[in-house]
RNA sequence: GCCCGGGUGGCGGAACGGCAUACGCGGCCGACUUAAAAUCGGCUGUCCGCAAGGGCAUGUGGGUUCGAGUCCCACCCCGGGCACCA
């Protein structure tokens, strides 16, 4: 056995044979089952060439804290699954003319194999595609849920059209103007598409906020997403025209600081108000200017504010005031009304604009202690706003003032969201198909429930011309309507996929039924998911869309009532970077998962990737990195085996004699226990606990030649039993070889607090808050005796001479300081 | 501009207001070996000193405290998010 290695290419798949075999990680759905249950979850892959370093990343820590709620007496839900409808295995398909289901299942396969390899422990029975018919069947019938009620519209307006994937796009998926996948700069597009209401919910998604357990800054982004804004809707009347235009502000209590009315490009009145005006054509000039100019470049904040006048007034409905009307492009007409009352003494970009074109500022609110600098947002007594408001502050007088305005007709309290409604058609093949047959007699009318699934026709080409693929296969298209049986057309529109992965957890309750999405039974014993663990790049997309999806689901009925949020706790997991940069093909810096399980084993590229840093933050591959873990879990290995080998069986009792170098190493084993307990038990703080584990065998090894078997013997299996839900495979080794059990099998350790104590202890002696010296002291001993011992100490004594102690502090179990002058 | 993170050895990082630098990497020295690999052991913040020992170090500057990487104030740098949202 003396020249016996470590060899993981032997090992693990010894181990996973094992677990396939005898479905060791399959939970049924029991509700009568005894003890907690725990649903733990990695976001579901994209299934596309093979699994990166980022997937080994998500599903290392997902599967060591699956595995810590299992040995801690929970029953885990830990399944699998697969985003599998999308846009690269289109372009793909569009490439190759090879259909994208063919190049989707490869990857599938692919998927699953290193999964497998990785050890990682899934549920496989509950294991699905999002583009199986059997699944997408259920996503149809969520999309017809919503259409009952409402939630589920088309309307015409504008949306964002990416002219490289010639599909429109949500506005989750434009960033800085262009699109998410492709990079290309977006179109404004008139068109009729649908719609998912999620701006009813905004209010909840808003509030619910609070109920759940995630990262701060993942609150934040979706708070700063939905954006609520709350003040008032004025209404300004342009007498010439007799029309009433309302805008909204926050800031109602500025209204007569107002000295001029600002209307964005996009607004279908700016025309009509100009013409005859004289100030026509300049105005048609600017709008059309405005209107031909990208996202991007309209959006710069740094832009000079440009516009022109339209020629007209409206009152300001407080002071009877007429204000010129100007049209502006930092005006948006998607936010509001599309028409602002304009503040400059209280507003920078309302300043920057009368600054621009000599219009007048008038300060109504001061600043009680700053030098009269305009413009000033701050808070302050009001000033010309009339005997009534002169002098109250600002924040009081705001509902006086929009209290008044609704006693008299002329307002209203408001709320204003930024969030839009979520654009869900797609000009696009691979995708759910949306389930509506438009006819010329009925309208939009929902495919019936028994027809179901829409299935997904095969088309020759994939290729979008501005309008879906599926618009082609025309023996598909055309199709009896469902309510007059006259001829009607389907939708050719697929669904946005993140409609897919915002049901699929819910999916995972209840598998493989087939005659519902779900038992609501199953989805009350598991959801919400327990522990939610992904990429911190769906703050807002995902994680939004599936909050929305869950509570509009439970509004109707279909989830038990408590499921209000989908994931109770969210850990976001950081990037791996390769010298500090993102992996990429293009760089040539991938480090493929593959390569490292074959030269190292799955355990040694799990355990190294949970070592690596804390796991919520970015970090760097290092190569001489894994060799190091290597070297640790060979060293555990090797220990394992030697005591395996050597005389004294599985049963020997602990060492009877509990002192020496046998005591020290228990208690270092008990205290690693401690230490990664703490460390799994909601802190994910893995790289620490591997680092206790480490310790533990670095003094087992040490102390090699002065332990009993025994000592030795439980101190390995305690780090094999620590070890296995970073390095599973040899977990289950190390334990088995030493004690001829499972460690799937075995509870958790449990560290005897007996061992963490210690008869003494190193008392550190400072004085002055500086370490002088440190003595062993007994850990009964009180202040008095601790004090003496911290003066009796060589280096302390020699520098108390001549010295006035002034006063000691004293930390029982720790230290002593000694104040002197 | 606003809102979050973060700045600690040569590197990744550790540290309930109480021994800064755990653990790992790298480096140096040694053991084993004919040799190498593998493995094992020791040293490794920095400066002064033969040594004992001491000075200085957690982005910068202040403060609170017996004691600050940790708390407070101001600032600098890096990363991320939002950004004409009225």
């Amino acid at each position: 056995m003396a020249d016996a290695r470590y060899d993981p290419q032997e090992i693990e798949p010894r181990w996973q044979e094992v677990w396939a075999r005898e479905r060791t990680w399959e939970v049924p759905n029991d509700p009568t089952a005894a003890g907690d249950s725990s649903y733990v979850l990695e976001m579901l892959p994209y299934p596309s060439g093979e699994p990166h370093i980022g997937h080994l990343k998500v599903y290392s820590v997902g599967d060591a804290i699956a595995h810590f709620h299992r040995r801690t007496g929970r029953r885990v839900l830990h399944p699998m699954g697969y985003d599998a409808f999308g846009l690269p295995a289109e372009n793909h398909a569009i490439k190759t003319g090879r259909h994208p289901r063919e190049s989707t299942d490869a990857a599938i396969v692919e998927f699953q194999r290193q999964f497998r390899r990785w050890g990682i422990s899934i549920d496989w029975s509950r294991e699905f595609g999002t583009h199986e018919p059997r699944v997408y069947r259920w996503t149809q019938w969520i999309f017809l849920e919503l259409f009952k009620r409402g939630l589920a519209y088309q309307k015409e307006a504008a949306v964002n059209w990416d002219p490289v994937e010639e599909t429109v796009l949500a506005n989750e998926q434009v960033v800085d103007g262009r699109g998410e996948r492709s990079g290309a700069l977006v179109e404004l597009r008139q068109l009729t598409q649908w719609f998912f209401a999620i701006t009813r919910y905004a209010d909840r998604l808003l509030a619910d906020l609070d109920t759940i357990h995630w990262p701060e800054h993942v609150k934040t982004m979706q708070r700063n997403w939905i954006g609520r804004s709350q003040g008032a809707e004025v209404i300004f009347g342009c007498q010439s025209l007799g029309v009433d235009y309302p805008v909204f502000t926050t800031r109602p209590d500025t209204l007569f600081g107002a000295t001029f009315f600002v209307m964005a490009p996009e607004h279908p009145d700016v025309l009509r108000l100009a013409a005859g005006t004289g100030n026509e054509g300049a105005v048609r000039d600017y709008v059309n200017r405005a209107l031909a100019a990208d996202t991007q470049e309209r959006g710069d904040v740094l832009k000079p504010k440009t516009g022109v006048a339209l020629g007209r007034t409206v009152t300001n409905p407080v002071n009877g005031e007429e204000l010129p009307m100007y049209v502006a492009d930092y005006v948006l007409m998607e936010y509001g009304t599309g028409a602002i009352m304009a503040v400059p003494a209280h507003d920078e970009r309302d300043f920057a604009f009368a600054a621009a074109h000599g219009l007048e500022i008038r300060r109504v609110v001061e600043d009680p202690d700053g030098d009269g600098e305009l413009p000033y947002t701050g808070d302050g007594p009001l000033t010309r706003c009339g005997p009534e408001f002169d002098g109250t502050p600002n924040r009081e007088a705001l509902p006086e003032i929009v209290a008044w305005l609704e006693r008299e007709a002329k307002g209203r309290a408001s709320v204003n969201y930024r969030l839009r409604d979520w654009l869900i058609s797609r000009q696009r093949y691979w995708g759910t198909p949306i389930p509506i047959i438009h006819c010329p007699r009925c309208g939009a009318v929902p495919v019936p429930e028994d027809d179901l699934p829409v299935l997904l026709p095969d088309v020759a080409d994939y290729k979008p011309r501005g309008r879906s693929p599926l618009a082609a296969a025309e023996d598909w298209v055309h199709v009896a309507c469902p309510a007059c049986g006259g001829p009607a057309d389907r939708e050719t529109d697929t669904m946005d996929t993140f409609v897919d992965s915002s049901w699929y957890f819910l999916r995972y309750c209840d598998a493989a039924n087939d005659e519902a999405a779900w038992d609501q039974a199953a989805i009350d014993q598991w959801m919400p998911v327990d522990q939610y663990i992904g990429g911190v790049e769906h703050a807002i997309l995902h994680l939004l869309y599936a909050r929305f999806i869950t509570k509009a689901l439970a509004d109707s009925g279909l989830l038990p009532a408590h499921v209000q949020e989908p994931f109770a706790d969210l850990f976001t997991q950081g990037m791996i970077l390769r010298d500090g940069e993102k992996m990429s093909k293009s760089r040539g810096n991938v480090v493929s998962p593959q390569t490292i399980v074959d030269r190292y084993g799955a355990d040694t590229a799990r355990a190294y990737i949970l070592f690596i840093g804390p796991p919520d933050q970015d970090a760097d591959w290092s190569d001489t990195g894994v060799e190091g873990v290597h070297r640790f879990l060979g060293r555990l290995w090797r220990m394992a085996s030697e005591l395996a080998a050597a005389a004294g069986g599985p049963d020997e009792p602990p060492p009877a004699d509990h002192g020496g170098p046998d005591l020290e190493l228990l208690r270092k084993a008990h205290w690693a226990i401690a230490k990664v307990t703490y460390d799994l038990d909601g802190r994910f703080s893995f790289n620490t606990a591997i680092a206790a584990v480490m310790e533990l065998l670095g003094v087992a090894s040490r102390l090699r030649d002065e332990t009993s078997p025994g000592a030795r013997r439980f101190a390995t299996a305690t780090a094999a039993s620590l070890i296995f839900p970073f390095a599973p495979h040899l977990g289950a080794e190390a334990y088995h070889l030493l004690t001829g059990r499972r460690v799937w099998e075995e509870p958790w350790p449990v560290a005897d607090p007996a061992m963490l104590e210690r008869d003494t202890f190193e008392l550190v002696c400072q004085i002055n808050g500086k370490l002088r010296d440190r003595v062993e002291a007994p850990s009964s001993a009180g202040p008095d005796e601790l004090e003496a011992l911290c003066r009796a100490a060589p280096n302390i004594q020699a520098r108390l001479d001549g010295q006035t102690l002034v006063k000691a502090i004293v930390v029982p179990g720790k230290l002593v300081n000694l104040v002197v002058r």
